[in-house]
DNA sequence: TTGCATACTACACGTACGTATAGTCGTTGG
DNA sequence: CCAACGACTATACGTACGTGTAGTATGCAA
């Protein structure tokens, strides 16, 4: 393939947004979360509309790269949520889907998250400690019911919805940042009910089972 | 790599376990439960003891062979399910971990899942069929609350929960079919509270949200 | 005993990957 | 004006992969 020398451009417009490296790194963040970490770096580059020996050059190796991914949708990820009033992991990131701006970084952290390791870790613990403060302040206003383990609550509902996410996606035969948006909808139209049923009227008819737990493990950790 | 012929056998046991199409299969299995599909074929066969020529002669190709992998996987799960009194499906899961027989298949219907797909998806079906029966009895013992649509209902809570299961796994540096057992164990201790909790006395403390959302969608599906 | 099908190995082929290297072009500082 | 530097490309290197091919050994039927 052969790869048109843009000329004429400064080589180095730092407060520009049309640099060759954030061109690439964008580039690389889109088909990460859409084809996955063993995407090659030439495809990377032909989408960045560069040659792929300007990977290395600039970022040096194709992990470096990612990693640069990884920082960039982290801090992305927190900006965000600063912005914005929080709202649970799950549908915070179905609603952000809809924007097409961040449907590339919504794609990004599910897939870091489904194919674990340290970023997907990063991206849930950040997750885990948002709705932690959301949660808090809806026991508070009482909205929500107090636990007896607040802590591993929130990690419960925040893996459990992130998990369910990411199956589901998993089900759709082809998601593109074109139609992330609808199929999240879908999704969240979909497990509505069962949820809202859940989390208003629970799912058993007596606390027997519960009971027997608190009793067999011994006191529960306050919060009562 | 040199591989030593084996001599003197038979070539064909069918009423053994140690032909080796059935031990390249079964090494295959593995290879895939554990490092995923992308793991090759010359490590399969360096598994089961054989040259990775014999994965094409037995198989055609590596397509195939996850294929037998897949086909083999969900009859072992029909097959147990069928044996065993059911349970729901993630539970049901982290117990057949502990069988150490049967851990690789878990670990193998938890990829599969993982990675979305065709068998991904089959097995996910046969988990949420079979959920169903089982919930459904449940209601009728008047264990379960009933559902506005039990049908959605058993799909959300095998899907977060399967789904709750990868993404906890995922954060365990290094699952082998040695330790899944204990990390299954340690897994399903962490939600046991939490979930009981929610599936007791569920999340929030008014109905407002529900009945907003049943007016909001009309008339719920029966099932009152 | 011969001949053939089968199980199996050794080796080669083509491809795609990440990366390394060399070189070109344009800008900039002295 | 020129040397140095940074951005960028072209191309080559080494490796690992799935697969194809040729060949050998073995059991069995005729």
């Amino acid at each position: 393939m052969q790869y048109m020398r843009i000329v004429g451009r400064l080589p180095d417009r730092h407060g520009d947004e049309l640099t060759a490296r954030t061109r690439l790194r964008d580039a690389a963040l889109e088909c990460f979360a859409v084809d996955g970490f063993g995407v090659s770096v030439r495809v990377i580059a032909e989408r960045a509309h560069v040659s792929p020996g300007l990977i290395r050059h600039h970022f040096g190796s194709k992990d470096a790269l990612r990693g640069e991914c990884d920082e960039h949708a982290l801090s992305t990820l927190r900006r965000l949520k600063e912005s914005a009033l929080s709202a649970p992991a799950g549908t915070f990131l179905a609603q952000l889907a809809q924007v097409r701006d961040y449907s590339a970084y919504v794609l990004y952290i599910l897939r870091s998250v489904r194919d674990g390791g340290p970023a997907g870790r990063a991206f849930l613990e950040h997750m885990i400690a948002d709705a932690e403060t959301y949660t808090d302040s809806a026991v508070d206003a009482g909205i929500v019911r107090p636990s007896r383990d607040s802590r591993a609550r929130v990690r419960y509902l925040v893996m459990e919805g992130i998990g369910g996410l990411i199956v589901a996606l998993g089900q759709h035969p082809k998601i593109t940042m074109d139609n992330i948006g609808e199929v999240m909808t879908q999704i969240v139209a979909e497990v509505a009910l069962p949820r809202l049923e859940l989390f208003t009227e629970g799912l058993l008819t007596d606390r027997r089972m519960l009971d027997e737990y608190l009793l067999y493990i011994g006191d529960p950790p306050a919060t009562a």
